[in-house]
DNA sequence: ATAAATGAGACTAAATCAGTCTTGTTTAGA
DNA sequence: TCTAAACAAGACTGATTTAGTCTCATTTAT
């Protein structure tokens, strides 16, 4: 039940790579992996990759090159946790059942948990929906949502 | 960000233990591992090992010897998801650095995303404490909640 | 056209997890 | 009281997944 550490990872890369948008990037020109590793104290060569997984999934937009970088693709508070977990772990689904087409469980049809998966589901990924990139790197930004702060 | 095949077995197996208590179990006699694993199709050894965690973590009451066996050791509607995945899992934290006494984050202070794990991890072990086994196996029992339908 | 800088993808090593087996305890029956 | 059968508990092995490293392809300024 923990994320993965590239999930983590990516997690903080993101964070660091919104402290460097807007006026911040002109200043210190384009942002690349090297310098986000720096930064976090992630390994270069697993910040290189998650950078790729990152870009793949749409969330930075790169540009090769001599000159070349990557940046936010999308502004810091329209990007989620749910968002970055997802590019690198794959869609989120607690258990193997609740993706689409797959059929290895033994119970399948007459499973009385099955059902209450799909519930669960839903509320974590919106747990992790609800927390944007903005938030997370203690931009100027209102707080979009406030949840329970009491177990 | 998926659960651990164990706990997806130990969740179906207290499910399935969960439809022999009260006047079924008298009936048919002890419930032991064996007889769970018939019923749910967990492999034998798999249930065994199961069984054994979970007696250690309170919620089964098992009796050795020959006449012995296993009984839930709380009535269904007080065992939650939450309950059995911590018990297979261990606490169950998002992140490793939300576990008390870790310190191997290279960050540590001065991470602004730390702060923000703790409200996720709330919010997802609330998703898993809010569903019970009572209502996993379809019992006479009315739903104590009832959590958002749509993401 | 060339060379330098960068991103993308393939590969190797380590850690965790699932599954199997053996041992230790307990109690009914002789 | 002793023996044997039944059961849970713990140790071990193999496999899958994950983290980390390296090499190659692509791009653009000179």
């Amino acid at each position: 039940m923990r994320l993965s550490n590239l999930a983590d990872y990516a997690v903080v890369l993101m964070s660091a790579a919104a402290r460097h948008c807007g006026a911040a990037l002109l200043a210190e020109g384009k942002l690349n992996a090297t310098k986000l590793s720096q930064e976090t104290g992630v390994p270069l060569p697993t910040a290189k990759k998650l950078v790729s997984r990152l870009t793949a999934a749409g969330l930075f937009e790169s540009t090769r090159g001599i000159g070349g970088g990557i940046r936010l693709a999308r502004p810091p508070s329209a990007i989620s946790l749910a968002d970055i977990v997802e590019a690198v772990e794959g869609p989120l689904a607690i258990t193997s059942c609740t993706i689409d087409g797959n059929h290895d469980c033994v119970l399948e049809d007459g499973c009385t948990v099955k059902p209450h998966w799909g519930v669960v589901n839903r509320t974590i990924r919106k747990a992790l929906a609800d927390v944007s990139l903005a938030s997370l790197s203690d931009l100027p930004v209102a707080p979009k949502i406030r949840i329970m702060e009491k177990a």
